[in-house]
DNA sequence: TGTACATCAGTGAACGCGCGTTCACTGATGTAC
DNA sequence: TGTACATCAGTGAACGCGCGTTCACTGATGTAC
């Protein structure tokens, strides 16, 4: 079949696209290489041209899927036309159905914490840094300094969109999100 | 080798109280027949005289951790010695750094809250309920009608533990529960 | 410009291993006589 | 009370399957002449 450089580049960006995705959709245990190769049009025995191992992959899709979110939030401001404050800007979104509805396009943290215990070192400490950069932007929103007043926000959010895609009842999602929004904007200082 | 029928009740009872520590400690995948059965004591050919398969193990082993559970909550009363209120009761134990770090002798909606969307129908419907019933009492607790006003404190310690046990430092798992009691203490009416 | 050849991304069969499940067998228990 | 026997909890070997990993092979790309 034969394939140019660009290509090869090209099909790696697909494969941790697809693993990005489906590690946050089934979670990190139920990635399975040959099914991975396979949502990205290839075939298993071209993986470990790319990766140097399935641990390998999960710690790149990994990066991947924080650095999107990264990316998300910090392109985010409050929205002018409503009187959004910056806690509600960063919140509203983590605690909306949408993002509960959808764990492939969401949040790492969110769709992983539950699992992270289990996984392996790297894993653990991308995600330890995230939820300090996560912790330290909202302390910021609510005008605190550091990442402490904060911490018990994020808790908030991961619980929040966690029980909500556990919970077998949508109304009770849905009381789910808006209890926690409910509390997490009771901290709010710019309303107060 | 030969057992009495009163043997073979207490043999399931042993490998029930080690499915239920094991699911919670390492997470329901990570369960095995074998390694349960040899934990219990026994061989894993054993197994199916006791259960219809592993998933009707894991459904018997979390309706106990969750009946625990309950009991114990059920059994706590706030310290006379001390000023608690109703919901520090509650909450305290909860987010206590005992109870981050014994994920095999605790709540298991928190241990299992990450990966129950993975998990089959069975398990989600007794977290459901068990949500429902921690959320009602809880907002009897800081003197609200129904189980919303609990929502966003479930979601919280729920949140709060999920990410202890996943930060890779010990000091920052701290502040965590630190900064979630903090914020869960806030929503007491009992206090202000 | 056209031809021969080296490169290397991708293919697909095969491997080894772990795990859930099955099953023929064992031997102590407790009942029948 | 003592003996023969049926029961059945537990044993351990074997099964089938899925999955991560390996590897000999293929064939298009792009370079050398």
């Amino acid at each position: 079949m034969g394939y140019s450089q660009a290509q090869k580049a090209e099909s790696k960006r697909r494969v941790l696209e697809v693993a990005s995705r489906q590690i946050r959709e089934n979670g990190i245990e139920a990635l399975g290489v040959a099914d991975c190769m396979r949502s990205a049009g290839l075939t298993h025995g071209a993986f470990y041209g790319h990766f140097a191992s399935r641990d390998a992959l999960i710690v790149e899709a990994l990066e991947h899927a924080l650095g999107q979110s990264e990316k998300r939030m910090a392109s985010r401001t409050p929205d002018e036309d409503s009187a959004q404050t910056p806690l509600g800007a960063i919140a509203e979104p983590f605690l909306s159905e949408v993002h509960a509805k959808n764990p492939g396009n969401g949040c790492a943290l969110c769709a992983l914490a539950g699992e992270a215990r289990h996984a392996n070192d790297e894993v653990r400490a991308l995600l330890t840094r995230y939820v300090q950069q996560l912790a330290s932007r909202i302390a910021k929103a609510v005008g605190h300094e550091g990442e402490t007043a904060g911490l018990g926000i994020v808790a908030t959010i991961v619980g929040a969109i966690t029980l909500a895609r556990t919970v077998d009842d949508d109304d009770l999602a849905k009381s789910i999100l808006a209890s926690s929004l409910a509390l997490v904007m009771s901290q709010d200082l710019a309303v107060q």
